[in-house]
DNA sequence: AATAAAAATGAAAGCGCTTACAATGTTGGG
DNA sequence: CCCAACATTGTAAGCGCTTTCATTTTTATT
């Protein structure tokens, strides 16, 4: 009952100033071909003219289809996911789709509070990171199955872009395992409601496996993300009385805060420990020596996610999964074990 | 014409269910304070039990309002805007309004293409960076003035939340020439469509003639956002006959970038040359030496600026510019000017 | 107890657009 | 030339909700 904005005008004025019915005008906006090449030019100039901007809320209402696609991450802060946002959203636009984000920082409950916000909101496509959630949380999501898509990891029974996770930390550790590192510190992200940290301690447990070595559990370090998370690891790991020679740690700034306190204490990195990290950010070139790391195609993600969406709201089929591969980055604060003998 | 989702209950089936009518139904949605608390009741237990979420576009279209408010950043890539997002989204969730995030990588082109379809989004506010945009899009704006919130610089048509840019510039500058610097170099990130960068390098100058210096043009470099544009920076004032004492750059990554140049270069940091640059990003601790940088109060407008738009939509009125102090950060990495003599 | 004022509810008219269906104009084969 | 088949356009019925206005119920006042 409100005259929203008073000098917008509607799609009926367009009609009347171009000498058609309304009917046509919407034509002239959803399915231009199916208009005479005449009459399309008239609707065209009458918009023009008139500066006519369509309603979207009227056009979702009416078609059923939002024209947008929502996201829910668990922080933009992280370069990880804000490569991967950047990407996407550019990809979508070139489809005519807005991209709509929620941060839920890495609480399920908040999480589930913005994926229904996004859905009353009639988004056509909803693009997730990781498959750890409560139970709830999944049976909203399938009953929207075919407007759910997941990044990050994998799941059987939704649409999947993503890379393993597990790979990423076999190729970390497998790589100091080569350089002769039999004792491997490492620090991990938070673990809980996040799938992905899992994974990159198992790949990393798999890889020491596999040569025969073991992770106990004093070498591994569950720190919150960020550069004193990172500090407080490497001191808890060097603190022990068998110190590591090597720190996995299963993010680059987590790593980089490790370096930071190696070199407090006085060790050389890599001549006295190696450090390693993950997601190959841009402050692996910063640190001193550069820090050696796993790419992740976060990029990539972004980019086939928003192609992916887009084809599939096209009716197109597509992979039901698509995987990226990962990579061990070299760079100087990996090095051969020192060979100090036995004991420290 | 299309029956959405056949599952999605309606209000009229919640009304139904009630026994009421649906105004009532939809005033207990809206404005539960007209209800009798007995009639409230009743509905919230047929919306409970009949698991009703209400249809976005609908409301939208009928209210007038969509409960969404749109940003347009350069990029979230940089921390600074990543910071200011985070916490606008985070405050804005507050009020119930969603955020819809759309970036334009420094192109007033698709700046302006980000806008317009955000306005035609129906969104509630519009949150722009900067006062540097063509003219048409100024135009634009205007239409929408009471929707349109600017944030990191400050306009006089147009609610701002800002700091003030030009102070930056001149607090790094006067902490160098406070340490006796005299020749100083400014790396400057891209000023064009940028009056953030602009601002920041007029403060410099600024205080530099004050001290009865003055900042040639030989010795500012401007370059893209990046560690190797900072290093690139570096190495071109670095490369003069006669270089600086001290690298001002006008953003963190870059500081960092030309750090690693001058290190490359053999020179001590800050015994040979001073680095300081803006932002106080996370970065700044993890270079080596730590750096010296101007903090900016990005966490605050961010915040700042969804407390601003929930008062303006409840009608309140507000202050129609807020502004935050910066201040500087000294670290490591500035030190006294060398007293090589005159001539290097 | 009668009445004015306030509170709670309902009826119904849209919000601006899309689209099923009907109607009209065209075209070409027999 | 007539009629089926197609291409264009128009008519009008919603999409699911909010809100004005009218109506009924309740409460307060004298």
């Amino acid at each position: 009952m409100t005259l929203n904005n008073p000098r917008r005008s509607r799609l009926a004025e367009v009609a009347r100033f171009a000498g058609v019915s309304s009917a046509t005008a919407s034509r002239a906006l959803t399915k231009p071909e199916l208009l005479s090449a005449a009459t399309l030019a008239k609707v065209n100039q009458a918009i023009n003219t008139l500066g006519y901007v369509s309603h979207a809320s009227a056009r979702a209402l009416a078609s059923g289809r939002s024209g947008m696609v929502g996201a829910v991450v668990p922080t933009i802060h992280n370069a990880v996911f804000a490569r991967a946002i950047h990407n996407l959203q550019m990809g979508l636009a070139e489809g005519g789709l807005q991209l709509v984000v929620a941060a839920h920082d890495y609480d399920p409950v908040v999480e589930a509070r913005a994926i229904r916000m996004l859905l009353t909101r009639g988004v056509d496509a909803l693009v997730l990171v990781g498959a750890e959630r409560p139970r709830e949380t999944w049976a909203l999501l399938r009953e929207h199955r075919e407007r759910v898509f997941l990044t990050y990891t994998f799941h059987e029974d939704f649409d999947s872009i993503g890379f393993d996770n597990a790979q990423a930390g076999f190729l970390a550790a497998q790589h100091l395992i080569e350089l002769g590192h039999r004792r491997i510190g490492f620090i991990s992200g938070p673990r809980r409601s996040n799938d992905r940290m899992a994974l990159r301690l198992k790949g990393a447990v798999d890889a020491l496996t596999k040569a025969g070595l073991e992770l106990p559990r004093a070498l591994v370090s569950e720190q919150e993300f960020s550069l004193s998370g990172g500090k407080r690891g490497a001191a808890q790991l060097m603190g022990l009385a068998r110190p590591p020679t090597a720190l996995l740690a299963s993010n680059d700034l987590l790593a980089a805060g490790a370096m930071h306190e190696l070199g407090e204490r006085g060790l050389d990195i890599p001549g006295d420990v190696s450090v390693i990290g993950m997601e190959n950010l841009d402050i692996t070139g910063f640190t001193k020596p550069m820090l050696t790391s796993i790419q992740l195609p976060t990029e990539a993600i972004g980019t086939a996610t928003a192609h992916h969406i887009l084809a599939r709201l096209r009716g197109e089929d597509a992979a039901r999964r698509i995987e990226f591969p990962v990579a061990l980055v070299r760079r100087q604060s990996t090095g051969p074990a020192p060979r100090t003998g036995r004991r420290a």
